[in-house]
DNA sequence: ACACATTGTTAGATATACCTAACAGGTGCA
DNA sequence: TGCACCTGTTAGGTATATCTAACAATGTGT
């Protein structure tokens, strides 16, 4: 799954560290994140999501695997 | 957190068996995510969203605790 | 009343999201 | 050069989503 965490974060000016804290994780979280190298919990994707001014389905982009 | 699972599910006339195979889970976990028992994966979400008819953000309904 | 489909619940096992701590590389600025 | 700040990575631990299997409860039609 890819992401807009970057884009929007650069959009936005506010660093990993930032974001993180106002979403309440942990910054290492947002960069696995903004790699899509996990796949978040609904709750904490919603709270990204929130904090970036954005919605789940314009931050996160899901590919054709992902409804398999 | 609550969805509107139940009610999609009704208007499109399948049970909770056959929405947790076109999704790929078992039924217990439709179940839960039904009654808001737990808080899903982000792709999870998606492919339940989808094979409802709707989007993320249409079928779990999030709360102000949520963004805590 | 009886069958049958659908939904609800429970308990134990497994996978993985997320935490914690620590360190390394890059960039800009004094 | 040297110091901050930001980003990336790694390893071990904890919490919890999801699986599996089995059974109970409720509903629905005959």
């Amino acid at each position: 799954m890819k992401t807009r965490i970057r884009e929007l974060r650069a959009k936005t000016g506010i660093t990993q560290e930032e974001l993180a804290q106002q979403v309440g994780v942990r910054r290492e979280t947002i960069v696995f994140l903004e790699k899509g190298k996990y796949n978040p919990s609904l709750k904490l994707a919603y709270r990204v999501a929130r904090t970036l001014g954005s919605t789940i389905e314009e931050v996160f982009i899901f590919e054709e695997e992902d409804l398999a």
